[in-house]
DNA sequence: CGTTTTTGACCGGCGC
DNA sequence: GCGCCGGTCAAAAACG
């Protein structure tokens, strides 16, 4: 039930999540990709582009915002990487070309006229957890379930709880290497990251009153 | 008691 | 047209 809160990340600062943990090295994740998912949840094209920004940054220099969302508003996405251990991102780029629709391993098909449906961004992770649901700070309320074909491990749809935001996201096991969890989420959120925030806030005001000197 | 999960039904797109 | 498949709905159950 409780699914997310379940986490509580008791850490008052922000560590900046180690480089190493991260398995952006990863050989080639595009073939990791296409391999192990008979019906790809994921665009490898774009997830090998992806994949080249953080693997020579130093944690610092992430840019773990624009890299979650290149829109979200600010800071929300940080906490959620650190409570990730290993994960092996692939983020899709917002919108246009490989982007569209969800299933397009399956040569074109449904385009993009689900009923007017906005090319939304995806984004999706990889991750070395025995968790299928990490905590990203966000509350989920999942509304399905559905085996997929290929896989023994079922597909879990989830909807962000607040009120004006659609974003979703899909977990799914990998059926070939079942220690990664794919997450792929689907929208941008229009809201900020209330875990987030309730850590960014001390830290904040503190830095606020330290550059008062 | 309000919220979330579960789970079968339902729906729409696509291939044959 | 039919069946498969993935995604969503919604009623009931479970949970805290």
């Amino acid at each position: 039930m409780d699914s997310q809160d379940g986490t509580p990340p008791p850490p008052p600062v922000l560590p900046p999540p180690p480089a190493s943990p991260y398995l952006f090295a990863l050989p080639t994740p595009s073939s990791l990709l296409s391999s192990s998912l008979s019906h790809p949840l994921i665009d490898t094209s774009a997830s090998a582009q992806a994949l080249a920004l953080p693997s020579s940054s130093s944690s610092s220099d992430i840019d773990w915002v624009g890299l979650l969302s290149g829109q979200l508003s600010g800071l929300h996405e940080n906490k959620s990487m650190t409570s990730m251990e290993n994960a092996l991102m692939t983020t899709m780029l917002p919108g246009h070309g490989g982007v569209e629709d969800r299933s397009e391993g399956q040569v074109k098909k449904k385009v993009m006229n689900r009923t007017r449906r906005p090319a939304r961004p995806r984004i999706a992770f990889q991750t070395r957890s025995a968790d299928d649901i990490l905590d990203d700070g966000y509350r989920w309320r999942k509304y399905g379930q559905k085996a997929v074909k290929n896989s023994v491990h079922p597909r879990s749809y989830y909807r962000c709880t607040h009120h004006t935001c659609n974003v979703k996201k899909q977990v799914q096991r990998l059926a070939k290497d079942t220690s990664i969890v794919v997450t792929t989420y689907e929208g941008i959120h229009n809201h900020p990251c209330e875990k987030l925030m309730e850590t960014l806030t001390p830290l904040l005001k503190q830095m606020q009153f330290l550059a008062r000197f």
